[in-house]
DNA sequence: TTTCCTTTGAAGTAC
DNA sequence: GTACTTCAAAGGAAA
């Protein structure tokens, strides 16, 4: 796990604080919300500043301001020479625990009235701006916000006494307001939010995610189900919220509301989140029943947020849940009047009925997640493409356990779509991207073939490689991970293969292909690494540890990227390399036959 | 505005 | 059972 956070100054455990801060959840370690910045709300929305805290409220602006310009990392905000002073960009990952820290002080100041409560679990509430909203993709500036709160189902008062059912706030649900660190001025615009920057997972640093997984247009007035009717007390969590990864079985999903749908969001208001300092376990949906409780609420949000009326079921919105974008066309001239008299909101409801289930994420998508903000940071790479090349690297630098983290989590993930939509199949989003991708696919398969061939010929002529090797590491010129992470590549070439996964690199399951972007610069940038990779690696294993370790896994070549790494292989690769990496695979088997293989 | 790029893994289809 | 296809995220680039 990546000690994103550092210290963090514990607050946490304390929680210092203030209004009894709770202890409960005090003292996580996570340092999840390192990624957190605050967030400025937009279109127009003041931030009330405290008649008698004038200091945060400026903060309170230069948050803003440095959101909206984007600038670097101002520590402090009466540390006007840090915040003209330019920041390395590795800096980046430091920017948003201070951007917390800034927003924090005002949240003390005028509405927590305690100290911040940086190990308190934050609670995600996607903004209008969230692109499954019918009204498109994010605003400018569209940001995940938060709202500290208490992890409800941590500390459930038994005494809990209702004084609104109406109101959202957990505290009128769960116990004490002040416990749970939320304003009663929750629903107005006062509430000060931080914007998480990295999509990180707000419960965990290993899940990670976007407004998108949040359900648009639920209405605040499905809070209500959280009193009991009769008794008009909070009901308490289902056993089935409580589950280690499943709260809310299908059955219950619409029967029982999750203990955090009154986190609502509402339009016009700011949204919040729950950071991951809410746990104690480096990685809470493994270990912890709360988590998983958490991993609903965030990352399918749809079991916090009310049912929508058009889901016939459970009606609970998942993340993966993109509300359909209904296109008011004119019914086809072939449609009976009554068919073709549908009204747009008919066809709405049709629609709604068919949300776009996304598929669960997968260990890698949830490792990309997490790790893409680390690496966009720290290099000077925008295009997601090559990023997305330097996370396949690194991802295979993870050592096997880092890797079962992912697996373990992906498997939750499924488990957890799979029992919230037991009806979904991956195939239903089958045809929802462009045709015209599967064309190009399906002329790169033409590709590929012939590229298969003219390797075939190749192969029975000479034993050179036909790929190359990516450097372990980011091909920026940062000496060393500053963050530190476990996940993250070794420092230096050499010290990836030394490390644990390394000796995966000398086989031919860590041979990734060059395939490069399509930008010159990034494929320099790559190859210019790649070349350092290699000599690096050659050395090493001249060295020793050549065939001394079997391979940690067998992954398959990307089949797409194989043209481009035939094409691309430099005239310089490493001799030592043709002759012990990758190539008894590549060579003894015919490019189709080197695909799956488990893990 | 839409699609591509690029990665890995899961799940689907086709044979 | 194997091979192949599609989609999931991300965001800049290209069309």
């Amino acid at each position: 796990m990546p000690q994103l956070g550092g210290g963090r100054g514990g607050g946490a455990g304390g929680g210092g604080g203030g209004s009894g801060a709770g202890a409960t959840s005090g003292g996580d370690d996570l340092g999840a919300n390192d990624e957190l910045i605050p967030f400025q709300d937009e279109g127009g929305e003041e931030q009330e500043p405290s008649s008698d805290s004038a200091s945060a409220q400026r903060d309170l602006d230069e948050v803003k301001s440095s959101l909206v310009n984007e600038s670097e990392n101002q520590s402090s905000s009466s540390d006007s020479e840090a915040e003209r002073r330019p920041q390395p960009a590795r800096d980046a990952f430091q920017k948003p625990r201070d951007y917390f820290a800034e927003v924090r002080r005002p949240q003390d100041g005028a509405f927590f009235k305690g100290p911040a409560y940086p190990g308190y679990p934050f609670l995600m509430i996607p903004d209008l701006s969230s692109p499954y909203l019918s009204n498109g993709p994010l605003s400018p500036g569209g940001a995940r916000t938060y709202l500290q709160m208490k992890w409800p189902l941590l500390d459930v008062p038994s005494s809990a006494t209702v004084k609104d059912t109406r109101s959202p706030s957990p505290a009128h649900l769960y116990g004490d307001p002040a416990r749970w660190m939320v304003p009663p001025t929750f629903r107005s615009n006062k509430v000060p939010v931080v914007q998480h920057p990295h999509h990180m997972h707000p419960l965990t640093p290993l899940i990670t995610y976007s407004n998108d997984h949040f359900s648009p247009a639920s209405p605040p007035t499905h809070l209500s189900p959280e009193i009991d009717p009769k008794t008009g007390i909070p009901r308490p969590p289902h056993p089935s919220e409580l589950s280690p990864y499943y709260p809310l079985s299908p059955g219950a999903v619409g029967q029982i509301p999750h203990p955090l749908g009154w986190l609502v969001p509402q339009q016009g208001q700011p949204m919040y989140s729950l950071p991951p300092g809410g746990f104690r376990h480096p990685y809470p949906a493994l270990a912890m029943n709360a988590s998983m409780s958490s991993l609903v609420s965030s990352r399918f949000p749809h079991m916090v947020a009310p049912a929508h009326p058009g889901l016939p079921t459970s009606g609970i919105p998942h993340p993966a849940i993109v509300s359909p974008i209904v296109k008011q066309e004119p019914a086809p001239p072939s449609l009976s009047p009554a068919v073709s008299a549908k009204s747009p909101v008919t066809v709405k409801k049709e629609e709604e009925k068919k949300p776009h289930v996304k598929k669960p994420l997968n260990a890698f998508m949830l490792y990309m997640k997490e790790m893409r903000a680390k690496v966009v940071a720290e290099c000077t790479l925008k295009e997601s493409a090559a990023i997305n090349q330097i996370l396949g690297r690194k991802w295979h630098n993870l050592s096997r356990e880092e890797q079962a983290k992912y697996y373990e989590l992906a498997r939750k993930e499924r488990q957890l779509h799979a029992q919230l939509y037991p009806t979904w199949s991956a195939r239903d989003n089958y045809g929802k991207k462009k045709k015209r991708k599967r064309e190009k696919q399906l002329s790169q398969t033409q590709s590929q073939q012939q590229i298969q061939e003219a390797e075939g010929a190749l192969a029975s002529k000479s034993k050179k490689p036909c790929i190359q090797y990516l450097p372990p590491e980011k091909p920026c010129d940062s000496p060393a991970s500053s963050h530190g992470s476990t996940l993250d590549s070794p420092a230096t070439p050499s010290a990836a293969l030394a490390s644990p996964a390394a000796p995966a690199a000398t086989h031919s399951e860590q041979a990734q292909p060059l395939s490069l972007t399509t930008k010159p610069e990034a494929r320099a940038q790559l190859a210019l690494h790649s070349a350092a990779f290699l000599s690096a690696k050659a050395a090493a294993s001249n060295s020793s540890q050549m065939g001394s370790q079997p391979p940690l896994l067998s992954r398959p070549l990307p089949l797409g990227s194989m043209p481009a790494a035939l094409l691309t292989s430099p005239p310089t690769f490493p001799a030592t390399l043709h002759a012990h990496q990758a190539l008894p695979v590549l060579q003894a088997q015919p490019l189709s036959l080197v695909t799956k293989s488990a893990h």
